[in-house]
DNA sequence: TTACATGTAATCATAATAATTACAATTTAA
DNA sequence: TTAAATTGTAATTATTATGATTACATGTAA
């Protein structure tokens, strides 16, 4: 089991749109840089599109930020590209027995541990920027 | 995507050895409660064995807890297991293209922030024993 | 030796993922 | 107006993981 690379995959768009900035980010030229095709690109980028981190139009080569690098967190796009649904990270099985007194507990007891869990790891999502990400990227090519 | 059951399911039959301490807990016992079959929990308590959290022997029915409730967390049901590798909640796509500067340094960049993110995940999970889920399913049960 | 429980491998149906193909819809430029 | 290029989106496929299930070998005790 892990979360699906859609999320790094949408993290990698952003970025290059950024080091991109001054050219077209086609689906096609995208899909080079992440390794897979154009079609896969355009299905994530719509999910950006319609969390309005980015602006992109039909017909109209490229896409563009919406947002300035700042105001984009990871979180932002762990939610747009739907890796997880809240309260869903973990997986509780569905029937246990009520006649027993841990089976009819057991859910109410630990989804609130679960999900606070899940919380905490998007939380660290939220404190990361774009920015952050292509600094740390610039900063990797200079001492490379 | 999600977490296996696996892990609830370890809780489940954790604090079911307890509820049941006086009893005889075999895995159709075990699996009556938590809505499966037995088989599987054999399996789920040979995870949990190898992990020194029960006791189990071949032949003898029955499974009992190796350690006190309160030296149990759910990090070490988690890890127990293994519904999650180290690093590895976060699947990154594997071969960017090492020609494009973003291609070239994705992974180095966001795998030590994705990691963060688990460890932050998995330390609330080690701030939970196995006493205080058994103690709040005996307070829900007051209540109800 | 018989009955019963655990240990474990194998099989199967289901669901999710990512890759891919295909094509309609849209825009721009010839 | 037409042609070319790009986005939007649905459908298909191979692969993988999960959980359920079956089967049976192994081990214990009466």
């Amino acid at each position: 089991m892990s979360i699906s690379s859609r999320f790094a995959v949408g993290v990698h768009i952003l970025s290059l749109i950024e080091f991109n900035k001054d050219g077209v980010s086609s689906s096609e030229y995208l899909a080079e840089s992440v390794n897979t095709n154009p079609a896969l690109i355009r299905k994530i980028i719509g999910m950006l599109k319609k969390a309005g981190l980015v602006e992109v139009h039909p017909g109209i080569p490229g896409t563009k930020l919406a947002r300035s690098l700042s105001d984009i967190t990871l979180l932002d796009v762990y939610k747009a590209v739907n890796v997880v649904q809240d309260n869903e990270l973990f997986n509780v099985h569905e029937s246990p027995n009520p006649k027993c007194p841990v089976g009819r507990n057991i859910q109410n007891t630990i989804i609130p541990i679960l999900s606070a869990a899940q919380l905490a790891m998007e939380k660290v999502l939220g404190n990361v920027t774009i920015e952050y990400v292509v600094k740390d990227m610039l900063e990797k090519e200079k001492i490379n």
